[in-house]
DNA sequence: GCCGTTTTCGGCCCGACTGTTTTCAGTCG
């Protein structure tokens, strides 16, 4: 599978042109590689079918550049590129402020191909001389290139979460203020986060202002503006808050919601029926036709109300164009948890104690799956199980995936429990061990299938041929809530309800707070489309037991 | 470079803020 590489390439390319300052064909080979990097399928074989042209965004020039990648690896066009620019490109980039203009300036002016040549220049002070540059600018360079280096690029979504609230909260306990939203990628559900965006009404805008730029988690004053400013926070990343007036709050605050592609395309629906949309409502001349609320501008656009985590422009703006898009599970639909972790393995928290928390959290019932090594006596694991009465428990487990596929407890001897749940601990040859798993007749679901973690490399799995082999054994593929594994992804969540095969979120807790982790699942599968019944654990006890015995 | 029931040519999302300008380009979201 290529689509990576072809993605990549194709992105370098539009970084090119956008240096040169080709603004349309940058965005033509933005858009081309973003097609492919999303495609459901392989690259390889829609060229292979002669259908690359089909997909949007590909005409005959760029079919051409992607059959040249497939069938030699690499383009000519970048090579030739990257020679009249030999400059590293995406660290120049990374520092805030510089942009492909600059970056292009720096070059031809002054030869600047690095960090280190740039940084070497500011020092000098070469840098303010140039056209449109200054001390400020140069200074501000100089602070940046630092914080390019030291920075951590994406937070998981479950850190940034409980600091946005806190703000969030700051904000509305002023006075004057109507209304506190957090939008940006963490209203959409993004498994990664890279700032925090907030909108507010108010009546005071300065007031909110002051009270934003003097909060004890700002490290830095970034920008400063009447209705926009943005704060470097402590934890080092950066914070935006937009001050609207009530009657746009809608527009303001689907626009600020994004993503930037969603964004891009529901213009595109607004120029094609003669309207404008911005921030500040959907016009038709000067008219304002819509903004007070998201579903409005949506209905005047012909669109039926599109859930934040879908809004990524994968196919939902078409659906909803046709009413047809899918009624998204939602944490009160989750009525069981089918992976955790007590005392019994590495837990750190009784049964009981599992129990009774997974009680308070409202799930009817609850599995706990603890690693098979860890059970030496069966008969006392079984017994515990069945003594809780608060909550139905079923006595699960958890086993390891061999490198040569089978299981590292006898298929008669997993029999015994109630749920076997099968995963992979360790790297190397992941599907076909996934694939093996599957066909032992035990196993019901196939617990973190990447085994990804995030901020890791990701592990190669061909999850296409994954989900499609557990599509035809009939056994479930697992989210995995916790918040560094998020695992299924949302992509891939989508392939699963598309090829029909079910998913389970489950908190695969070891402790009774992070329970609780389930919610990150919940989200994942919505962005990937998931309606209650594609989930297993939205049965009723008894449903989910005639599944299992089915 | 792509795309089309308003176009096969002429469009391509739009606004806030900053710094360096003396009317605007660049960057960001």
């Amino acid at each position: 599978m290529k689509n990576h590489l072809v993605a990549h390439i194709l992105n370098r390319v539009a970084d090119y042109m956008e240096l040169a300052g080709d603004e349309f064909r940058t965005k033509a080979y933005r858009r081309a590689a973003r097609t492919v990097e999303f495609l459901n399928e392989d690259i390889e074989e829609v060229a292979a079918r002669g259908r690359l042209q089909e997909l949007p965004g590909i005409g005959r020039n760029i079919a051409g550049k992607i059959e040249e990648i497939l069938s030699t690896g690499s383009l000519q066009l970048l090579e030739r590129l990257s020679e009249e620019y030999p400059v590293d490109l995406d660290s120049l980039l990374s520092v805030e402020g510089v942009g492909p203009r600059t970056v292009k300036l720096l070059y031809e002016e002054l030869g600047i191909k690095t960090l280190a040549d740039l940084e070497e220049q500011a020092r000098r002070h070469r840098i303010r001389r140039l056209r449109g540059m200054g001390e400020k600018r140069e200074a501000m360079i100089l602070r940046n290139i630092e914080l390019a280096r030291s920075r951590i690029s994406r937070r998981p979504l479950a850190y940034v979460v409980p600091l946005a609230s806190r703000i969030k909260a700051g904000l509305l306990e002023l006075e004057g203020v109507q209304r506190v939203e957090v939008a940006g990628s963490i209203r959409r559900g993004r498994e990664t986060v890279g700032d925090i965006d907030i909108l507010v009404t108010a009546t005071d805008p300065e007031a909110v202002m002051d009270h934003f730029t003097s909060m004890d988690e700002v490290e830095e004053v970034v920008v400063r503006g009447p209705r926009k400013s943005t704060v470097r926070l402590r934890e080092g990343l950066d914070c935006d808050l937009r001050v609207f007036d009530d009657e746009v709050f809608g527009s303001a605050l689907l626009y600020f919601t994004g993503s930037w592609e969603f964004n891009v395309e529901l213009r595109r629906r607004a120029i094609s029926s003669s309207m404008k949309l911005s921030e500040y409502g959907l016009f038709r001349g000067d008219e304002r036709v819509a903004g007070r609320t998201e579903a409005g501008v949506l209905e005047a656009l012909g669109l039926s109300y599109i859930e934040p985590e879908l809004r990524e422009n994968r196919g939902e703006v078409e659906a909803a164009a046709r009413d047809e898009l899918p009624e998204l599970v939602t944490p009160l639909d989750i009525r069981g948890d089918l992976h955790m972790h007590s005392l019994f393995s590495d837990g750190i928290d009784s049964m009981e104690q599992m129990a009774e928390y997974a009680s308070v959290l409202g799930r009817e019932y609850i599995a706990i799956t603890d690693h098979a090594r860890y059970i030496d006596d069966p008969d006392a694991y079984f017994r515990a199980a069945e003594r809780i009465e608060e909550i139905d428990v079923l006595a699960g487990v958890e086993v390891s995936i061999l490198h040569d596929g089978n299981l590292e407890v006898p298929d008669g001897a997993l029999k015994n429990f109630d749920l076997v749940i099968a995963s992979i601990h360790d790297p190397g040859n992941l599907t076909e061990r996934l694939l093996a798993a599957m066909d032992h007749d035990p196993v019901s679901i196939i617990g973190h299938p990447t085994g990804r973690v995030l901020g890791s490399p990701e592990p190669v799995v061909d999850i296409e041929r994954v989900i499609e082999g557990a599509a035809e054994a009939g056994v479930a593929l697992e989210v995995n809530s916790n918040p560094l594994r998020i695992d299924l992804r949302d992509t891939h969540v989508k392939m699963a309800v598309d090829m029909g095969c079910k998913i389970a979120i489950n908190s695969d807790a070891h402790s009774r707070g992070a329970l609780e982790n389930i919610s990150w699942g919940v989200i994942t599968a919505r962005r990937g489309w998931a309606e209650a019944g594609d989930v297993l654990n939205t049965m009723g006890l008894r449903g989910f037991m005639k599944w299992l015995r089915r």
